[in-house]
Order: C-alpha cells, then structure tokens, then sequence
DNA sequence: ACAAAAATACTCCCAAATTGGTATTTCAAA
DNA sequence: TTTGAAATACCAATTTGGGAGTATTTTTGT
C-alpha cells in the first residue's frame, strides 16, 4: 500500500477543525498529523522541524494570530516542497491573487462539499492544482485593480470605521488631525468607489479585507 | 439500551455540516436523522410530519432563505416538544434575547469544542438548558427592553442603509417623506444605542437580523 | 540617490446624518 | 372600544461626512 498522506489542518474554530478532522479520518489513505487552532501554532509546528513533516497544510486564511497566508509565507521559505490548500469563507480578489503568488496548491470555499475536500487533497498530492470557482470570481468582481492598493494606513482607518469609532474619535486614537482622517477617508472613498460609510462597512464586512 | 437521541442538524456551509455529523456520529448514543443546508430545508422535513420525527435540533442561525430564529419560530408553534439547540459565530445580544424568548434550549458559539457540543446534546435531552457564555454577553451591555422591538418597517429601513442607500433615496423607493426616513433612522438608533450607521451595519451584518 | 507612493494637514462648501421636539393617522391587541 | 404601538410627517439645531483643491513631510522601492 501506498504511504499515507500527512496531513496538517489549521481552522480556529475548534468544532470545525474537528469537523474536518472526522471527515479526513474517514479516508485511510489520510493521516492526520497535526491539528492547530491559529498561525502561530502551524508556525510553531514547522520551527524545528529539519525534514518536512507533512505532505498537505489545510489552512484556514482567516485565522488570529497569524492568518492563512501569513503562515505559507513564512512556510514556504523554509519547505517549498510543502503543499498549501487553502480554506475560506471569502472570495475576494485580493486573497486569490495573494494565494497564487506565493504558490499555493489549491484553493477551496467552505460552502464545498467534504468530498471535494477529499478530491482535492487526492488531486494536489500527485501534483495538479485545483482553484474552486477562481475564474468566475476574478471575472465578476467589478472592482478595480484600487482594490488592493489600498494602503496599511487605510485599512486601519477602515477597520476602526467598521468598529463604529467617527471621524473625531479615530483622529483622537491615532493622535493625528481630524483633517488627516478625513483626507485618508476620501482617498478610501475615492478608491472603492463608495458614496457614503454604510457601504464601506458592509463591503468590508462581507469581504473580510479588514482583519478580525 | 436507551433510546438513541434523534437529532436534526442544520447548516448552510456543507463542509461544516458534514464535519459536526461526522462528530456526532461517533457518539452511538446519537441517531442524525436528517441534515439540511438551508432554513426551508428544515422546515420542508417537518412539514406533514404527524409525530415529532427528531428529538433535538441543531440549528445554525445564519443560512439563506430562512435564519435559524425564522425556523425555530414556525417549528415550535407546530412542534412544541422539539428542543433546539442554536450554534452561530456571532454573539449579538438581539439574537440571544430572541432566541431565548422563542424557546431555545441551549446556545453555543462555533468555537466551541466538540465535547461541548456532545454534552450540550446530553444535557438538554435530560431536559436542562446550556447557554454559552451568555450571561457575560448579557451582563456587560445593560439591556433596553426596545432592543428586539425593531418594527417590520425600521428593519426594511436597516436593510437599505446595508445596501448602502441613503435616506432620500430610501424615501424615494419607498415613495415616503424624507422626514419619514429621518425619523425611523432615528427611533433605530434609539432603540440599538448606536451613534452613527457604521455601526449600526456592522451590527446588522454580523448579527444576521437583516435578511440579506 | 532619486522618484514614487504614502502619510500628514490645511482651506472651503455643501449634503447628509444625528438629536430634539411635536403631531396625526392607522392598526392591532387587550 | 379604548389603549398603545407603528407608521407617517413636519420644524429646528448641530455635527459629521463627502467632494475638491493644495501642500509638506516621511517612507519605500529601485
């Protein structure tokens, strides 16, 4: 028979990370080396380590601590061998294009199936790639390429938006002019092509471009 | 040997659907009678169902078409024997306040372990109540009683300030005055004790009490 | 070292949102 | 049937946000 397939699975929620556990430990061919429940611990997993000790990572991309692509980042440098699939509830652009630059393997949406999960993990071993409604994603997604040239000062400002903080208040945290976040609120504005802050919210939220 | 417990899980992303049903299933004490994907899935099931076919249900309160709290509210008119049980990633206090006034037996945030799920199972079978953390959820904002008495017209509202339609062009869709909308913007404001509409978004987005 | 991008900060103007008060009509529940 | 809640609509005051223009400093990439 066949060696195994060494698995690492990285979700934050436990009962999903259990979930997926059970549903790969159905499959024989599957062995499970490693759970971890945010970046830090995959990272803290590899440290170490001189020869690659899975075949597979399974990372989700919104994890605390370190996130998804934070970790092959880091991973990649040190085991380029290691196979990355990717797990998320978003689809945004700027997470794709980010994912197939640093190279991974494969790219899933967690509304799949678990037997897609089980393909996939097939797929990827024997060295294919597998990219879950990646096109249709790139091509209907009507922003333009502004989308991820938004800056780190800017998505700051974003997320503190997002946290229900007004101009004044924002200005007050970061100790800067109320006229800096202003202008910083229409270059975000201007950029994603909003009229009014309710859209900002609701398009970040949706599309995770904020972290937490 | 007792009984097994039947069980009904909902959920909308298959993944994760699979991955509770392959942790349930391990307990043998536990008998999954029906998965669904969606609210109307659920409610299709019990529909011309004489006797109560499940025991507990095991409800998600974020899917498309109906929300966990919309079943629930038909399910128990029809059903009042059955038990629920809500799991959701959010902890909004207007969620948690009308799940409990519907009935729910139990509540339990995703990131919950699966030992705590198999034990919140156990312990509302007997007839007790578990509810995840609630009591800090609860404590730490003083509750209005207004809170879950947003109208079916200031939710419409709140759906259009998500889409990120100003109020007059709400009240040009809605062919009302713009004092009208000003005044509802007002009374939900009151009610949620927000201070500006970015917050009120991100609230409606993560709690989920915006039908989409 | 130099050019480009990002971050900072100011001007002015207007539209929109927020906060307060008041009042009428409609409708469902007690 | 009457009470109360919901939906409608107005007036007024203030704050915040959005849009345009300009400019300086700081950081970053080549």
């Amino acid at each position: 028979m066949r060696k195994p397939i060494r698995l690492l699975v990285a979700d934050d929620q436990p009962l999903i990370l259990d979930g997926i556990t059970a549903v790969l430990k159905r499959d024989p061919r599957l062995d499970i080396v490693k759970t971890c429940l945010n970046g830090e611990e995959v990272i803290d997993y590899f440290k170490g380590k001189k020869n690659l000790p899975v075949d597979i990572a399974i990372l989700d991309i919104n994890m605390p601590k370190k996130n998804g692509l934070d970790c092959m980042e880091y991973l990649s440098e040190r085991f380029p061998e290691l196979k990355v699939i990717f797990l998320t509830i978003y689809q945004e652009e700027f997470v794709i294009r980010r994912m197939m630059e640093l190279g991974a393997k494969a790219f899933l949406l967690k509304n799949t199936h678990s037997r897609n999960l089980l393909h996939t993990i097939q797929v990827v071993d024997i060295g294919f790639t597998y990219f879950d409604e990646v096109e249709e994603i790139i091509q209907q997604k009507k922003y333009d390429h502004a989308t991820f040239k938004i800056s780190n000062r800017e998505r700051e400002i974003i997320s503190l938006i997002v946290r229900g903080l007004s101009s004044p208040e924002i200005s007050e945290k970061l100790s800067l002019s109320e006229h800096t976040i202003k202008t910083h609120r229409r270059n975000i504005m201007k950029k994603l092509n909003f009229n009014n802050s309710a859209q900002l919210v609701s398009f970040a939220k949706s599309s995770g471009i904020i972290p937490e």
